[in-house]
RNA sequence: GGGCGCGUAGCUCAGCGGUAGAGCACUUCGUUGACAUCGAAGGGGUCACUGGUUCGAUCCCAGUCGUGCCCA
């Protein structure tokens, strides 16, 4: 047998699993087999396959080759999002590197078209990505959360559903149930996209920041008394003042400031709540008076204790402003600039004072109008207005100042006075896309009221219905469902699915799935403009499961949807815990409203495949792994063999290189034992079904191979692939290779007492248990194991449609085995003594059996081969006495010796036993004592109490015989 | 600040009431008719710490320290 060559296999056995159809749903289904689904969770169309996608999808498709091979009615659902900002990003950036005109001066419908065309030429990159991983998706079946919008090329997703429809058809019917409504609301801007974006979208990344204290002096120059006190009531300070001390992190909002607010309970400004106080910033003759409130919001001990309300700039203040109708001012475009339209600064500022002083009423969309930015700071960027007001104020002198000593190099000391400003670290929000300071904006958004909609998606967990793995994210994703906010799914984009609502003249809202029915709606008269804004693509992707199994919100056709009705609901969700709110709480929360069913019964949420010494994977850090570089290097089932073996339920995900270079190892080893079993014509005498032996070797494997099956299929029942991978391997490696094969090798070497038919019957049973490693390791190790099994023999079918085997203990042969084990301890016993004794490896010593049960004797005379070739022996005899200077090796019930008494290096011998002696003494002094408790006695459970009596039985054995030994040594010295 | 984890061999991790395991790394030996991507034999752990429950605790409980993630 050549050596397996991974790339050249590879790449053929995929094609080859492809061309005969064997990932199509229900493809190797048994007749009335029940149904497994896997939905794949859509990799963005822009994506490129990194160590998370590799590590979630090996997953996957363990679980579904395992359940194909088991002849379940399989489908691994297939498909790609369009990814809202990512795909707008990716198609901006090419068309400004190939100096094409940009998204803007194309106009939206030229744009989409050059998105299509992009998607068209590079947006199966990740698809065949996963294919090289081995990944078993019913590829004819992907799909695409656009497909079927206006423009769609249909390229790369020819037979997924019309995804758009659907997503069109969940809005209008959401709409109407009174589901999804428009609001101005404060929501997380992204300026460098111009759009919302929702809050999980938002990185708080905390950098160094600073907090400025100003006053704003007192309406009418009034004055109070400022004291504040210790803890112990001792007052530290008392000084007469005309204004209030504002600590702000972002003086740019001031000029949108509606009120300052104090704690209620605050001593210190109680004389002065309801005075009015005067925004310190813009030209002097029309700075705005602002009240001073009291809330329960401000802290007493952070800064001064005296907060401005910018409702329009902070979350915390919208809440503030809302609650005591303060109103809420834009400072910012869409850039996040100041801004530079409406009225001149001074008829503005007049409205707001009216405003203020309740002169004049106001409403939302008034408000909304009103730029309150003075001229001097028109357009300018935030950070660079911040500058400016900053600047503006010390020199005006209304920064707070504080004053400081400094010691001269010479030692004098000198006071200073300086503004105010405390360097502290501050919490800032980031675009999790677009990496720029996110500005919380008051603009029209859409909102589903998810509070109408979640309660079924928590009732389904907590009654049981649908699991959550690992347990802990259960907790997770209660606290987050049974606190959740309005779910704000606007987009101020082009790429995706544009709003199904149009308006009229006067702003009434007509929803409905196309124009037309819109016009119906609104009258043949009503001059109609659809909202520009598209969904955001979690709305898309929550309705992933009935989206890509073709649901079309019409009964009598749904009905008729054969691939609907039998995978939904799909079985097992595989994803990242990171997604968790983001997809997985919403297609719990929309499957449910939508079609009253459960997405999928079962949710698998892994974290993130970090590096070997656990840290993130990052390009600024380099240590960014390609999965796509590993198969090359190691080949795919060294990668996924790796995979599941990190996947521990809930366990931390450390790629390390030379685990993979293991795991590949373990590979070649698969194939050098199947590569001895040819040259012993194994597969030559294959026979389909269980072989049925006589010697106890052969049954012993069978058992073997029973037991095995039962622990890889216990450990997927509960989704723990590392179980599965460690069983395998331990069996493959350990028990096939390092313990069959090599007590098989006398035997068909034809040097064992059972001759021809002993070789027969070993060479049927060793194929047999080869061909059932391959078929156990295929969901793991799909390539290697398919080549194996297409080149041992002329089969039938292909690997990956191959009966998965339902046998188990009923297997286990309890004579044969403790003959095999017994014999193995003798040959580890003696081996172990030689190799301590330094003797040398090829050379081969005599043994002598001084005492041995019946059974013992039985087993070793049933595999003298066996013993002698393996434990370098040339003869055995037996004595009644141990020979002098002989060294003793036990086994179970017996008494062996090596005569070495030319070789023997009596203190080397000594060490050794006494060594052991230490050993036993050491589990000895714990067994009795726990034997000689009267307490253990009386509460231990009695299998317990047994098994603790005969471990120190056979210790006391061993003592027995090594302390013999010791005193023969002593003989010889 | 709130929540959730995690501290077990040099490293990466399993185990989770009956006295400790794997892989890698390490040491010694080894071209024995599958395999040096290998074989054989070894060394290595007060299972973070302190209390408690128990006949018995790495495992359960409480606290401490360290550490990671998520949310403010």
């Amino acid at each position: 047998m050549d050596k397996f060559n991974a790339v050249e296999a590879e790449a053929r056995l995929y094609k080859a699993w492809e061309a005969t159809g064997c990932f199509k749903a229900g493809a190797n289904a048994k007749p009335g087999a029940p149904s497994y689904c896997i939905m794949i969770p859509p990799p963005n169309v822009t994506g490129v396959l990194h160590m998370g996608h590799a590590f979630n999808n090996t997953l996957q498709d363990i679980l579904v080759r395992w359940h194909r091979m088991r002849g379940f009615d399989t489908l691994w659902q297939a498909g790609t999002d369009h990814a809202g900002i990512a795909t707008q990003m990716v198609v901006e950036r090419q068309l400004a590197e190939n100096k094409q005109p940009s998204r803007v001066e194309l106009g939206r419908e030229k744009f989409l078209e050059k998105v299509w065309e992009w998607k068209e030429v590079s947006g199966g990159t990740i698809v065949n990505q996963l294919k090289r991983l081995g990944a078993s998706c019913d590829w004819d079946r992907t799909a695409f959360t656009m497909a079927g919008a206006q423009g769609d090329t249909r390229t790369g997703h020819e037979n997924s559903p019309n995804f758009h429809d659907a997503v069109i058809k969940v809005f209008v019917e959401m709409y109407n149930k009174g589901l999804i409504h428009r609001g101005k609301r404060l929501v997380n801007w992204d300026p460098h996209f111009e759009t919302a974006i929702s809050d999980l979208e938002v990185e708080n990344i905390e950098v160094a920041g600073q907090m400025w204290h100003f006053k704003y002096p007192l309406a009418g120059g009034a004055t109070y008394k400022y004291i504040e006190k210790d803890v112990d009531g001792v007052i530290t300070l008392e000084e007469e003042r005309d204004y209030i001390s504002i600590a702000t992190t972002r003086p740019e909002t001031m000029l949108g400031d509606g009120a300052v607010a104090v704690h209620p309970s605050d001593e210190r400004y109680s004389s002065i709540v309801g005075m009015m106080c005067e925004i310190p910033v813009g030209p002097r003759a029309q700075r705005r008076l602002i009240p001073i409130i009291t809330d329960e919001y401000p802290d007493k001990n952070f800064g001064s204790g005296a907060v401005k309300i910018t409702g329009a700039h902070d979350f915390n203040d919208y809440q503030v402003a809302k609650r005591c109708g303060i109103p809420m001012f834009n400072l910012m475009d869409t850039k996040a600039n100041m801004r530079a339209d409406g009225r001149p600064y001074i008829e503005e500022a007049a409205t707001a004072q009216a405003i203020s002083n309740g002169d004049e009423d106001f409403d939302e969309a008034k408000i909304a109008a009103m730029n309150l930015v003075p001229e001097d700071y028109r357009g300018m960027d935030r950070f660079e207005a911040r500058a400016k007001i900053v600047a503006d104020i010390t020199d005006e002198g209304l920064a707070v100042i504080e004053t400081i000593e400094i010691t001269d190099d010479d030692g004098t000391k000198t006071t200073t006075e300086r503004p105010m400003v405390e360097s502290k670290p501050i919490m800032q929000p980031f675009g999790d896309r677009s990496k720029v300071v996110i500005e919380p904006m008051l603009t029209d958004q859409w909102f589903v009221d998810t509070t109408k909609i979640v309660e079924p998606a928590l009732d389904a967990v907590r009654d049981g219905t649908v699991t959550i793995l690992p347990d802990s994210e259960k907790k997770v994703y209660y606290h987050w469902l049974e606190n959740i906010e309005p779910w704000c799914i606007s987009r101020q984009l082009w790429w995706g699915h544009q709003i199904p609502v149009w308006f009229d003249e006067d702003g009434a809202q007509y929803c409905a799935a196309t124009v037309s029915e819109a016009q119906t709606l609104a009258g043949s008269g009503a001059k109609l403009t659809r909202d520009p804004d598209v969904l955001d693509t979690w709305f898309s992707s929550g309705l992933w499961p009935i989206g890509t199994l073709g649901w079309t919100g019409d009964a009598d056709v749904d009905v008729q949807n054969d691939i609907l009705q039998r995978f939904m609901p799909t079985s097992d969700l595989i994803t990242g815990s990171d997604i968790l709110f983001f997809w997985v709480a919403r297609m719990m929360m929309m499957q449910l409203a939508v079609v009253d069913q459960i997405p999928f019964k079962t949710i698998y949420l892994h974290g993130l495949v970090r590096d070997a010494k656990g840290k993130k994977m990052s390009k600024s850090t380099g240590n960014v792994v390609d999965p796509l570089e590993i198969i090359d290097e190691f080949g795919a089932d060294a990668l996924r063999f790796t995979n599941a073996a990190m996947a521990s339920l809930g366990g931390v995900l450390k790629l390390d290189m030379q685990r993979i270079a293991g795991y590949r190892n373990f590979g070649t080893k698969l194939w050098n034992a199947c590569s001895f079993a040819e040259f012993n014509q194994a597969f030559q005498e294959r026979t389909n079904g269980i072989p049925s032996p006589q010697l106890a070797l052969n049954k012993w494997i069978i058992g073997e191979v029973g037991q095995v099956r039962v622990a890889v299929d216990e450990a997927l029942v509960a989704y723990r692939f590392n179980e599965a991978a460690s069983s395998l391997y331990a069996f493959v490696w350990g028990t096939v290779c390092d313990r069959y094969i090599e007590l098989s090798k006398s035997i068909l070497k034809g040097e064992h007492t059972s001759g021809d038919a002993g070789k027969l019957e070993t060479q049927t049973t060793l194929a047999w248990v080869l061909e059932q490693s391959m078929i156990m390791l295929h969901p793991i190790m799909p390539f290697i194991t398919e080549e194996l099994w297409g080149i041992t023999a002329s089969r039938d079918t292909m690997l990956v449609h191959q009966d998965w085997p339902k046998y188990g203990m009923e297997l286990v042969n309890d004579a044969a085995t403790s003959e095999i084990s017994w014999t193995i301890s003798l040959i580890d016993a003696i081996r172990s003594a030689r190799a301590q004794m330094n003797v040398p490896a090829g050379s081969r010593v005599a043994l002598v059996q001084v005492q041995n049960t019946r059974a013992g004797a039985a087993a070793m005379a049933a595999n003298m081969a066996q013993i002698c070739q393996m434990a370098r022996i040339t003869e055995v005899t037996t004595e009644n006495e141990m020979p002098k200077g002989a060294i003793t090796v036990s086994a179970p019930g017996a008494t062996f010796g090596l005569p070495l008494a030319d070789i023997i290096d009596v203190s080397a011998e000594k060490f050794r036993l006494e060594k052991n002696m230490g050993k036993l003494a050491k589990e000895l002094g714990g067994l009795r004592g726990r034997l000689n408790n009267p307490k253990f006695a009386a509460s231990a459970p009695p299998e317990v109490l047994a098994e603790t009596k005969a471990n120190l039985t056979a210790r006391e054995e061993e003592e027995q015989k090594i302390s013999e030994a010791l005193a023969r040594l002593a003989e010889i010295s």
